[in-house]
RNA sequence: GCCCCCAUCGUCUAGAGGCCUAGGACGCCACCCUUUCAAGGUGGAGAUCACCGGUUCGAAUCCGGUUGGGGGCACCA
């Protein structure tokens, strides 16, 4: 049975709070938000956290404000980390509702439609190890199945704990995917799998089944992964006589060798491209378009703009690789479009606290052309709050030299500018003035007369806009920097 | 091993039979601008649309096969 057309749209979002929320979770969760949001359905939030042993809630945390922080909303479930479930169909969390799974997994057996399997892990990995040596499918091999009361009867006197097992339909499943269309199982391949634990603790595809039932979910939309599970469900679905969701499987994201993106091989965590200094709002257009577009040249898109655009069946089916350098162009896009004020804010965690906001918000300017990452700001602002002494120590003396240019001669051209610099105006504009004219009576190109006193000043060879670097370091040691690299120019 | 999915520049993609001498973007290269670095501007290299057969007057677009890649086959999710 499917659900009818004109039911309203519950998709739902599930991460499993077993670490840091994932780059392919995210983009999965953006898809099922842009999808609600664009028709106007329901968007639940789900934590999948059966069997997950310790430390949860720091992963749920971390999941959720991440999820926050990407401007991903939802209708139903926790609306906080370790906060309270909002929505009809609470709990949203799978390890509170172990009384319903129990009470479904009874049907299961009742009706024939699972049995108890006594095997042990080693018993199945022996089987195992045997159809492997054959080539064969590893799959259960249905001992339990067959088994007599007294057979049972002697497991049990010797304390084995049964799992409870599906019994699969050897039926063909076909379904018509949302984004790949007509695809077709032959489920007389599959085993039969476990659905309950030896110890009582539901798994994974049972319990998925039965929640997006109790939820309502219409319509499922999951990573491809999840492409050759979904037969499983099905045959789950119609044994417990649910009514069947429609399924949307979208495409994996890669690692720049195609496989599927991990942490071994990629940076996967949303929380590290946040500590780096990547705005929510790249990611989220980055993510966007890891596998869809809306068919134009257009591609900076607002998450609102996406909810605007987005066509579930516009999806494409094939797996998109993590690209970092256009994720950083995007990143500095968004960065360029922020006004002063905005980027000021959004800076404050990347520099030191001795830095005011006041001299936040005079820097702004200064670094806003030339950030990829926030991250980036702390290199460029730091001689601002390093000691003279730092500062000094950051260079040799030959660094101050312009190309072809002797010490003796460096050394002149700085205390022209020194003294130029000194009777200036101390703001950006004044200081600029000075020096280009110092510059010029001295007989220096711009470029070359400025080397000396930039590493001065920065103690390094690139630098934010030096006139206004100058300006907010302040006059007193602005000339103290430059005083000292006198000294170091002439011993 | 079995099953399933996929296939346009290095990467993300436009393209739903003639508009394609395959467009855009990132990256790369060159030049311009320029106080460094960026940003910006201009131009360039870069894809026999994986391959082979069909269908058609005509195919990147439809069909079949091949190859290649990926995913799945747990008392993980």
């Amino acid at each position: 049975m499917t659900i009818p057309p004109e039911t309203p749209i519950r998709v739902r979002m599930a991460p499993s709070p077993t670490g840091p929320l994932h780059i392919g979770t995210a983009r999965t969760s953006l898809y099922n938000f842009l999808f609600a949001r664009h028709v106007g359905g329901t968007y639940v939030l789900r934590v999948e956290d059966t069997d997950v042993a310790r430390g949860t809630d720091a992963w749920e945390r971390d999941i959720i404000d991440n999820l926050h922080w990407l401007g991903i909303t939802w209708d139903e479930g926790p609306q906080a980390a370790g906060g309270e479930d909002i929505g009809p169909h609470a709990p949203y969390r799978q390890s509170q509702r172990m009384e319903r799974y129990a009470r479904e997994a009874d049907r299961l057996l009742a009706s024939g439609n699972a049995y108890h399997c006594y095997c042990t892990h080693d018993e199945l990995e022996a089987v195992r190890h045997e159809q492997e040596r054959n080539h064969q499918a590893p799959r259960y091999n249905g001992r339990c199945l067959r088994l007599t009361d007294a057979d049972r009867a002697a497991f049990v006197a010797e304390g084995r704990r049964p799992a409870l097992r599906f019994r699969v339909p050897p039926e063909k499943i076909r379904f018509d995917d949302l984004i790949r269309g007509e695809v077709e199982f032959d489920n007389a391949l599959l085993g039969d799998f476990v659905i309950v634990r030896g110890d009582g603790m539901p798994l994974y595809h049972f319990v998925v089944v039965v929640d997006d039932e109790a939820m309502e979910i219409t319509h499922v939309v999951r990573g491809e992964d999840h492409l050759s599970n979904t037969p499983k469900h099905i045959a789950l679905i119609r044994a417990l006589g649910y009514r069947e969701p429609r399924f949307g499987h979208i495409p994996l994201i890669l690692n720049p060798d195609r496989s599927k993106m991990s942490k071994r091989k990629s940076q996967t965590a949303i929380t590290a491209y946040r500590e780096q200094g990547y705005l929510p709002e790249a990611m989220v257009n980055f993510l966007a378009f890891l596998g869809w577009s809306p068919g134009t040249e257009e591609e900076i898109f607002s998450l609102g703009d996406l909810a605007a655009r987005f066509e579930i069946g516009d999806v494409h089916k094939a797996g998109a690789v993590f690209d970092k350098d256009r994720l950083d162009y995007l990143n500095g896009v968004y960065i360029r479009s922020l006004n002063y004020q905005e980027l000021a804010a959004r800076l404050r965690p990347f520099l030191p606290e001795a830095l005011s906001d006041e001299q936040l918000l005079r820097l702004a300017p200064l670094l806003h052309e030339r950030l990829v990452r926030l991250s980036d700001a702390t290199e460029l602002a730091a001689f601002l709050t390093e000691t003279d002494e730092q500062v000094a120590a950051l260079y040799e003396p030959e660094l101050l030299l312009p190309k072809g240019r002797s010490a003796a001669e460096t050394a002149a051209a700085l205390a022209a500018a020194r003294d130029a610099l000194i009777a200036a105006e101390w703001n950006g504009e004044g200081l600029e003035a000075a020096g280009r004219a110092a510059a010029e009576s001295h007989g220096w190109k711009a470029g070359d007369f400025f080397r000396p006193l930039r590493v001065a000043v920065t103690g390094r060879l690139v630098s934010p806009p030096l006139f206004g670097s100058m300006e907010l370091l302040g006059k007193e040691q602005t000339m103290a920097r430059i005083d000292t690299a006198l000294g170091r120019l002439s011993s």
